[in-house]
DNA sequence: TGATCTTTCAAACATTCGTAAGAATTCATG
DNA sequence: CATGAATTCTTACGAATGTTTGAAAGATCA
């Protein structure tokens, strides 16, 4: 009967979302199969459609949880920070170590677009990403700039900027958190109403 | 025997990489099947092949013109000035109004990163890539900012804050000359050895 | 016209893909 | 152990893919 469910077997769907992220994240959705999927997870493709009901379905939940992994990245980075040019240098690092350290998946949101992909997967993958960019709304919105300064533009540069690095990152230079910090401090002149 | 070959017939070949940038652009490169590319030209997919070797080869055509197309579009828009920052502007605005303009296909060279393909056509693309680049490397070093500045850094962050415009754009709100102007504007500040 | 070269077609090939269906197995619990 | 539910395997289907091949059609020019 309706007793406590989850216990024992955390394990296989977690497994599965693991082995699916860092695929989708190297060869891209379609680049990965469900049988590379299983071959990862070691389960059998067949196998597969008991935990997800299709290969979006599934790519829906790794989605959700690269956002996820980068929303916490990006907060815990700002812990003890009350100046809003402090938070958002934490948040960038936050974001970018997260992002380009080698042993994450993150980076599959800047490479599978929800551009082209159509109907509910659409929709759940625009609105995770609306949640990611929420944090830096806030941050941003929070910041003393000059009045003249459009803080959409201001926070789509900054995105841009932080999104792009994953193109030209290289691990033998700078780490993300000099990165980072280098970014930032070209937008940070047009700073508090003085 | 070996008389002028090219006079009648530049259409074919042109028509195929046409028609081949706007699905590749569309639906990318897996999303794109040789039948699609061959009846969009008016063609059957087996008759693809007597231009290009193979969808790879053909794909790299693609991404060639779309560069070339991204060069010129950058480098017509800089013509009549002399001041490095006017300069600067004037490419960027270049560039956006060649990538984000709907009827254009360069944004493919965005969407479909060499990162994840390898061999010869990922140097191939990587190469492409770096020939338009450049373009905005000399503008950038010609730029007289201050001497604390990375003028690597300074490049990178303003062809992220460009290339993440085709994430965000949207056709109803400013023109993409309107984009490059505030965007530029941001890093504006950082200027002139004062 | 006939010969030769270029271009296109028609049809198939071998794979790979996402997914379905049901049997087989494992597992917890009475 | 016996029962029933949870999990996995096996096998296969149908569709789509990139590509090949040899013949047909079109063009070019002696």
């Amino acid at each position: 009967m309706p007793t406590a469910k989850r216990q024992k077997k955390p394990h296989r769907r977690e497994t599965i979302i693991e082995a699916a992220s860092a695929l989708f994240a190297r060869n891209g959705y379609d680049g990965t199969s469900m049988r590379d999927i299983a071959a990862e997870s070691g389960i059998l493709a067949g196998s597969l459609y008991y935990y997800f009901a299709s290969k979006e379905e599934m790519f829906a939940a790794v989605h959700e949880q690269a956002i996820n992994r980068l929303c916490t990245g990006t907060i815990q980075a700002i812990k003890p920070a009350a100046d809003p040019w402090t938070r958002l240098q934490q948040a960038s690092e936050g974001y970018l170590t997260t992002m380009l350290s080698s042993a994450t998946q993150s980076s599959l949101i800047i490479t599978e677009f929800p551009l082209r992909r159509s109907g509910k997967l659409r929709a759940k993958l625009v609105t995770d990403r609306r949640r990611f960019e929420a944090i830096f709304s806030e941050i941003v919105d929070a910041l003393p700039l000059a009045p003249d300064v459009d803080r959409s533009y201001w926070r789509l540069a900054l995105l841009g900027m932080l999104a792009w690095t994953h193109v030209w990152y290289d691990n033998k230079g700078d780490s993300p958190n000099q990165v980072a910090q280098q970014l930032v401090d070209l937008l940070k002149e047009r700073t508090a109403t003085p």
